[in-house]
DNA sequence: GTCTATAGTCCGATAGAC
DNA sequence: GTCTATCGGACTATAGAC
């Protein structure tokens, strides 16, 4: 017997997921999230910053994946090569998480506060890609440059993955990816 | 004789500036900048949103002057030559703004709230400009990932702009943004 | 776990401009 | 009278301090 149920982030991850859905992000308070975790509202603020937070908790994995990617991408390729390989790679757990990633996106939509704050998590990522290119020996403008524009590549890719709905065959976010990632070069160099 | 003095918002944005500058952003209130600006926290809010919305006035007009620019690009430009088109005239009223564009980037850049807003900023920006595009026939994958690519140029030239400080002679933010367009097709191609 | 500051909203009151 | 800009006070929730 212990004291207190387990997995408390968890618990209260999911019952912002469900508050934000059902009534909308405004409409729900912190105390409501964590009465229906069973928790406080004291204990909430000890394992998400704010309210927004409780989001966005996978950010840090997606961070990590992309950065490994990165660092163990075969020579040879171009900055954007590097990046375009490492977000395709790490693309495959979205696609494993059945409707959650969707649901997600859908409350981050609707709300701007929540777009901020998944937009400041992007340029983490991008800020962290572009370091990881600049230990492989890439220059500065350019580093930052493929970083910013694979995150830009990603994002379109996501949005299209987000909004082919039932997630039914259609293609996979890998794809899309790759797809988004040609048809920059096509843009750029036309 | 009025019985207000004028420029309401005008006072409001200089007294916000100097008092994020002087002691920081969250050591300020909204109810101290009314007062410096002679009126009381009430009427702040009745002229911006949230108390970082003070900062970000000028975006409204970068954005128009964005979309004029892409409006009346020559033919026969790729799309992102017409978003880098649109980018460069869009930069020169930050030469004439004297030391206030970065003083405004130091207070941001010290601040993750503050960045938020920013970022949100640029991706209505984006959005904008791939919007102007769709306009001009340009289809849409493409047209977004212009967009983002050429947000992305000019966020990193704007980068190199303010840390490049006095302001003395250098390169204008116009030839940044010209250099760093460049720097992508390199990138994306290579 | 309690206590507090502040952001931000809502109601309305006031008073000059027209 | 209408319109518009300011101000006052009460109120809730977030977030941090103690």
């Amino acid at each position: 017997m212990t004291r207190w149920e387990p997995n408390a982030s968890g618990r209260l991850q999911r019952a912002a997921l469900e508050l934000y859905s059902e009534r909308g992000y405004d409409q729900t308070t912190v105390a409501e999230i964590a009465k229906r975790a069973g928790l406080t509202e004291r204990t909430y603020f000890r394992y998400f910053a704010d309210k927004r937070e409780v989001l966005f908790y996978g950010s840090d994995q997606l961070q990590e994946r992309l950065v490994a990617g990165i660092a163990s991408a075969p020579d040879g390729l171009s900055p954007l090569g590097v990046v375009g390989a490492a977000l395709e790679a790490a693309a495959a757990p979205f696609e494993e998480a059945g409707d959650f990633p969707r649901r997600r996106q859908a409350i981050i939509a609707a709300n701007p506060e929540l777009r901020e704050r998944e937009l400041i998590k992007l340029a983490a990522l991008a800020a962290a890609l572009a370091g990881t290119l600049r230990e492989r020996g890439v220059a500065d403008p350019a580093a930052s440059l493929a970083a910013e524009a694979g995150i830009a590549v990603f994002k379109i890719a996501f949005q299209r993955w987000v909004d082919e709905a039932g997630g039914s065959g259609k293609e996979t976010l890998a794809q899309l990816v790759r797809q988004s990632l040609a048809e920059l070069k096509t843009v750029a160099s036309g």
